[in-house]
DNA sequence: GCATTCAAGATTGGATCCAATTTGGAGAAT
DNA sequence: ATTCTCCAAATTGGATCCAATCTTGAATGC
């Protein structure tokens, strides 16, 4: 992945003293979510070892931790793989985004500031702007913004945990330009609501700009059943 | 845990064959849960090694998992300790509980049959009978019942963890009659909008069910701080 | 020719060993 | 007496080693 130099979003490359595992679990969970490492394929605890030039032992850890983000499966005695791509998987994830998405949006809207929804409307502006190769971050990092002003750390890192799922599946279908056009016109609607802050509207706009997007990749999913394990 | 002979309840006890990782997290789940390991309890890998008669690697990554379902704390070169209790937390699982619950009760009704529904009533029955040390395990297994028909595996286990959490708290006014007398009341009429398939009802009964429980168990935690960390 | 068995290789699971970091206290300087 | 420094003990993090299990393929029997 080459850093564009203009737009590092909000990358946390962490050099992080003395904790290999934490450094494991971004760099597999970013190579898992981007496709880098396809659904299905054996990851094994030598060869990771290897290439990150360290031993069996932290892989190991971070193998367990991907596992209970959802990215990857461990079978007994018979290894790690990534985690396959699973039509009802990607349903019951968005259901789920959108009962904790909405949630956070209506907490967030009474503690928003002006200040920051002008940033999550700049945010908008360089999604726009940008190729699809930067749409997953900057669309993650727009929600992101507008959500977290509720305050509650477990709810946001649920849903980031659940965007991660989700964006594997985009990988598919980012290129669609209906897709990036639809969702651009829903973050606008979106943001308009909540400079009025009108929840209600918000909250539903926010719910079908989330299940239609789940529809639509759905959709795609079933035409082409790309890489499965 | 003394297994008590009449009511194993839906434990799964796992022999779980060569893999000592599955049952520590078990173990010591329970225990945190049950606050037999205290909140803030400092958990040192070398000691539950030899309480478990094996050896630190799999204590470490038992400890990973038990972090990722928010039970421990993990600093790194500091060690592992039981998470503390936090009101803030409190209200934040609760709310979470809501959205996970409602949807995955909006998910199941179409979907209960009569038969699962009686299931559900004979466990109610059971937890009115039954004193306040069974009163979590059987109040989950109704919850659960219930939820069960919606098929959703990744939002069934997101429930259950959601349930763990919150039953640290529980642990400090399960003794409460009042509390006990309300959730008794409250399950009945549940049961009668689902028998109905009364959607609306059903989800509007859960929400109040729950928020309620969670605003009376943050009341009891604030007039008697205990054990924090 | 085909299925079955068994053994060797590969791979994971667990134990032990070494290194790095933190903590706590003894001792010296102010 | 107090505080600062520095060293030793405790503890975690990582590497290596051994055991257990799974896979694979060849040999054997039908």
């Amino acid at each position: 992945m080459p850093s564009s130099p203009a737009t590092p979003i909000q990358r946390t490359p962490r050099p992080k003293a003395g904790d290999q595992v934490a450094a494991l679990v971004e760099t597999l969970r970013a190579q898992i979510v981007s496709g880098e490492l396809r659904p299905g394929e054996p990851l094994r605890q030598e060869l990771l070892a290897d290439r990150f030039a360290t031993s069996r032992m932290p892989v190991r850890e971070a193998l367990r931790v991907l596992e209970s983000e959802g990215l990857v499966v461990l079978v007994p005695h018979k290894g790690a793989a990534v985690a396959p791509l699973d039509p009802a998987e990607l349903e019951e994830v968005y259901e789920m985004r959108v009962a904790a998405e909405t949630l956070a949006l209506r907490r967030a809207i009474p503690e928003l500031s002006n200040a920051q929804i002008d940033r999550a409307e700049r945010i908008q502006d360089r999604a726009e702007a940008a190729g699809m190769q930067d749409f997953g971050a900057l669309n993650k990092a727009f929600h992101t913004t507008l959500y977290v002003p509720c305050g509650r750390p477990r709810l946001l890192a649920h849903i980031a945990a659940l965007g991660d799922v989700a964006d594997r599946y985009l990988t598919f279908t980012a290129g669609s330009l209906d897709y990036r056009d639809r969702s651009h016109r829903e973050h606008r609607a979106l943001l308009a609501a909540c400079r009025q802050r009108d929840e209600a509207a918000a909250v539903d706009l926010l719910t079908r700009h989330i299940s239609e997007a789940g529809k639509t990749l759905l959709r795609y999913l079933r035409d082409q059943p790309a890489g499965d394990g």
